[in-house]
DNA sequence: CTACGTGCAAACGGTTTGCACTAGA
DNA sequence: TCTAGTGCAAACCGTTTGCACGTAG
């Protein structure tokens, strides 16, 4: 079974964005808000063509707009899937959790999976490996298991 | 500095992909060996546009055919990239290294680095984990490294 | 000879943007 | 009040596809 992802308060949670929307000298506007609640509330990270089903009365343009000003903040960001369409969800810093995902190879789903210590400490050595290998500064890590949904299993 | 990952020898390699691509019930024609060429001469995953500068004789239209036909067969397969251009390379199978990603959020720029036994482990733990949290079946994994290139850290 | 491959140009679809109007602080 | 947000529709751009011709096997 997924496990929902534990969230701060949602009080906590709006408090947040509205500060980091401010910092950046934007507003927390009632769309924004609905937006934000969509993506904490999902378990998982939702498709523009999801966060349209969620909330039908925001065009899709403004979604985009603030899909864009909310990753500027640091708030959400887009995940990369196996196709071409893009998932969102509020970042690590948001969620309070570090995680990464899951995606089904057959119907485009994807899921939250916890990390650990371990896969963590792996990671740290194989980003220090690259940096000198590449000349790269290393930012962050992104790991994406891919598989089968146990529901695409079924067919 | 980015090492070229040992290829297996030219003649081997177009072996492999035109049996590959015979069992499939699909020829090996010029345009598709150019191709192949292109992308075995990479030391890094090269965008459709990369391609078509390397072999500007092929249409656009036919690098994304060929590029579908040799993913179908196992011969390349296309990574998720940090922005909405794709990036392909021949698959572990041809280039015969098992082996992750680094890219530029700044430019975009890919490049490949190798795997550890050490990561590798990890990445088997926690796919283990997420196989049974999830009820996924997992067949494969993704390691992207975000970070910045020599190139764009000097400016 | 026949099915697959190729090239062109038009179509597609997710995402972005220009513009005029509205509303938060 | 004054700047940022919003909604609509059109533009964008990477990718896909239909069709007629070429070519590998």
């Amino acid at each position: 079974m997924v496990k929902a992802v534990p969230r701060p308060e949602a009080k906590e949670l709006h408090t947040e964005v509205g500060e980091r929307l401010a910092s950046a000298g934007q507003r927390y506007t009632d769309g924004r808000r609905r937006l934000v609640n969509a993506l904490a509330e999902s378990e998982r990270p939702l498709s523009v063509f999801d966060i349209l089903e969620l909330v039908p009365d925001v065009p899709q343009s403004s979604v985009y707009r603030h899909l864009t000003v909310l990753a500027t903040c640091g708030v959400a960001h887009r995940i990369a899937a196996t196709d071409d369409l893009g998932f969102f969800e509020l970042s690590d810093a948001m969620s309070g959790k570090h995680h990464h995902h899951v995606m089904c190879g057959s119907c485009g789903t994807v899921a939250d999976v916890a990390s650990s210590p371990k896969l963590e400490r792996a990671l740290a050595d194989a980003a220090g490996l690259a940096a000198g290998d590449t000349g790269f500064r290393i930012d962050a890590h992104r790991i994406d298991l891919v598989g089968t949904c146990s529901n695409c299993i079924d067919k």
